[in-house]
Parts: C-alpha cells; sequence; structure tokens
DNA sequence: AAAATAGTGTCTTTCAGACAATATTTA
DNA sequence: TAAATATTGTCTGAAAGACACTATTTT
C-alpha cells in the first residue's frame, strides 16, 4: 500500500513517476577527463549489462533527501564519497526509460585521482571525449555535466576538486589545461588563482625536476 | 494499481515520492519585481487557503515530460503561456511535504507586464522583495529564483522577456535598473546591449516626452 | 655547465565605469 | 525658449592575454 494512503485523504491519487537520482562521476586519469561507468546489474532493468551513469532510485526509506540519494549511489556504485557534489538538472518525461514516466535528478561529483578506485567488474572510466553512445540519455547527461564542468573552470576554482591534498601552482595549472585542453599562461593563472583567493601556501617547497616551488592546498 | 506493476517484472517495487513541478513566475509590477502566487483550493492538501508558488503533481497521463507540467502549472494556475521558461533547481526531501516523501522541480517564467493577469480571488502579484514566509520550502525557492534572475541579469539579456514588445533602450535600461535595484549607466548600458546582439531597430522613432529616440524589439 | 622548472616584469588590448557634451524633440 | 530625453565622446582604471626575462634548483 503506498505510503501516503495512510494519511487517509479523499483526495484521488495518480500514479507516481519513476524518480532517480544519477551522478557523473569525473575525475582526471591519464592526463584527461573521465567519467565513472557502472554496469546495469539487474536482470529485471532496461539496458541489464550496459555501462551507464551510476545512479540509484529514491527510496523514502532510506534517503533523507536528493543529495542523500546522489551519496549513496555514489558509496554503493563506486564505493567512495565525494567532496564535490553539485546538482546538475532534472531529466523527465514518459519515454526517458522503457519502464514508464520517470525523472532523474543528475548530480555530478569530482574526485581527486588519488581516491579514484580502479577499474573493475562494476566500476569503470572512461574518457569522456571518446563515450560510445550510452543507454536512456545519460549521454546527455554526460554532455551537460562535462560542459558545465569546462564553464565553470573558466570562472570558478572548481578543479580543485580534481586537485590531490596539495600541489604545485604548475601542476594546479596542468589540471586545468586538462580539463580546458588549452594552454593557460603561467602568469594570467597565477593572478586569477590568487584574485580568487581559494589557495594557501603550506609553507613547503617541492621540486618536480627544476628549481623547487611553493606548494599549495585548498583554502578551507 | 501501480502504472509499473503492469510490466509484470519480479523486482520488489519500493514507495514513489511524490513528484510536483512548481513554477516562479515573474513580472515587473509597479516599477518593482514580482511574484505570482495562487492559493491552495484543495481541502485535503496542507496548507489550505495559503498563497504560494502555483504548482502541480506531475500527471503520468497528462504531462510528456516536466517541461510540459511547469507549462501545465503556468496555464491552470495563471491562465498564461509564457514565453520564458526555464528549470531552476529540484528540492527533495522526506520532510518537505506533510503528506511524506516530496520532490519538486521548480522552474521558473517571466512575463512582460502587458500581459501579466490582474489579481483576483485565484491569483495575485506580489513584491519579491516584501514577501512575507511561504508555505512549504517555497520561500526558498522564490529567493534562489529571484537571484538567479539578477545574476542572469548582468551577463544575459535576460530582462528582454520582462520588457513589452517594443520599447526604448532608456524602457529597457529602467527595466534592468528595476531588476537589479542600482543605477545603469547610459553609455555602458547601450555597449552592452550592442556587444550581446540581441537587439534589432525596428526602423522607427518614438518619444517619451522629450527627443525621439529609436524603437527596438527583441532580435529573433 | 646544461637542462628544467618557478616566479616575475611589463606591454598591449579590451572592457567597464564615470562623467560630460551635444542633439532633437515636446511643452 | 525652457525642459526633457536621446545619443555619443572620451578619460580612467582594472583585468586579461601575450611574451619575455630572471632565478634557482637538479643532473
Amino acid at each position: 500500500m503506498r505510503e501516503s494512503a495512510r494519511i487517509g485523504d479523499m483526495k484521488k491519487e495518480y500514479p507516481r513517476p519513476l524518480l532517480m537520482v544519477d551522478v557523473v562521476l569525473m575525475s582526471l586519469v591519464q592526463g584527461s577527463l573521465h567519467v565513472g561507468l557502472a554496469p546495469r546489474l539487474s536482470p529485471d532493468e532496461p539496458f541489464h549489462g550496459s555501462w551507464t551513469i551510476p545512479g540509484v532510485q529514491v527510496r523514502t526509506d532510506e534517503d533523507l533527501d536528493l543529495e542523500a540519494a546522489a551519496r549513496r549511489a555514489l558509496l554503493t556504485k563506486a564505493g567512495l564519497t565525494s567532496p564535490y557534489l553539485e546538482q546538475l538538472y532534472t531529466f523527465g518525461s514518459s519515454v526517458r526509460d522503457s519502464r514508464g514516466w520517470s525523472a532523474s535528478v543528475a548530480y555530478y561529483a569530482l574526485v581527486s585521482p588519488s581516491v579514484a578506485p580502479a577499474d573493475s567488474e562494476v566500476f569503470r572510466w572512461e574518457s569522456v571525449d571518446q563515450i560510445r553512445a550510452l543507454p536512456f540519455d545519460h549521454t546527455k547527461i554526460l554532455q551537460l555535466a562535462v560542459d558545465r564542468v569546462r564553464s565553470k573552470t573558466t570562472y570558478s576554482p572548481l578543479p580543485l576538486y580534481l586537485a590531490p591534498e596539495t600541489f604545485l601552482m604548475s601542476e594546479l595549472r596542468a589540471i586545468y589545461e586538462q580539463v580546458l585542453g588549452v594552454h593557460q599562461d603561467p602568469r594570467g593563472f597565477e593572478r586569477r588563482m590568487e584574485a580568487m583567493g581559494v589557495l594557501e601556501f603550506t609553507g613547503e617547497m617541492r621540486s618536480s625536476g627544476g628549481k623547487p616551488g611553493r606548494v599549495y592546498r585548498r583554502a578551507s
């Protein structure tokens, strides 16, 4: 029996759409932006066996809110907790899922390569620039997430969440270049970071082959 | 019986959250940004009689997708079709509605004062800057919508959808000033509009008390 | 010493803000 | 003619891009 029927209202009840939460998990693998995919495991779900953006059905008894459902999707499908998780867009229509009217609240998450899980039977990374078509409308969801990340990269410190705990300015610059795919001028890059005030000098220096540079961390 | 049960799958079914679509309708009334509110009419719904952001429950038999549901909300609660309708954010939790776990996909819409309906028993405009608390989490939804509109006003031609069919540059500038609440320099304003390339000179001139100015329309 | 990387100087262009001057109307 | 509004000129400072130069370390 449906939960709301317990309230004992007189109003006619309409059939409710399926509500999913899908999470586009991104990280830097081999110097380029990758997305984490998981296989459809349930034989009774559409696209059984296909690799898709990890998602879960919202559970009224388990999830306090949508973000909690997104965290659960990340934890159960990729085995991790992400420091950056943000809502992207909600897709909903009568045709996007063969099971009937469904809506999916899409989130995107960024993790540092150091905590990115290795490929396995139930998880794998794929380069966002050479993805073949994904089931459902997941190709569109992925495209929107990638666009959002690239866009925010141009005016926000978003890529800090793709960086390890500590890093050199040149390493952070390389991350921006890998996300955007274009060269970043060292001078201007340093000025922008300075202006945003999102970096904190750890007090340490480190060399990556030549003159040692300052080691930074993300400002809390 | 639940729609998905027709599929005849073996998988256990979970109770589904309530899925709503709410629309923050905005316009310029008496020189300031206003939001359209509608009263809760059903005696068996929470906050019966209170004024809220108009919304509908997603109907699997009526709405092709989420945006169609948003258009239906606008049409049934405000009696209009909006030229500008965009998804804002999705709110969902176990506590936001007393009927149980619910999610609301919030949209916002902008209409020109010329098509804004007059106040009535079932609809009224209220200034966004002097709203008292609204039911549910509607205060938060409204705040987010207002922030979004003000933010987009600084870098996009969004306020064109608050303008009448044709207008003088000074009138459009006044609209920007009413939305943002701050003076816009005529020179810079004209330059920005020019740079965005969103205006089209109709070829006509019109006076509003002094020297006649060029009449523009939104570029298609 | 040579190679590699870090860090800084600075020139130029672009753009936004401020303010002012000029141009045409209506009342 | 006076008042009102439209339109354009231009000065200034901030920010972005491009490029080069200096500094300090490793090999």
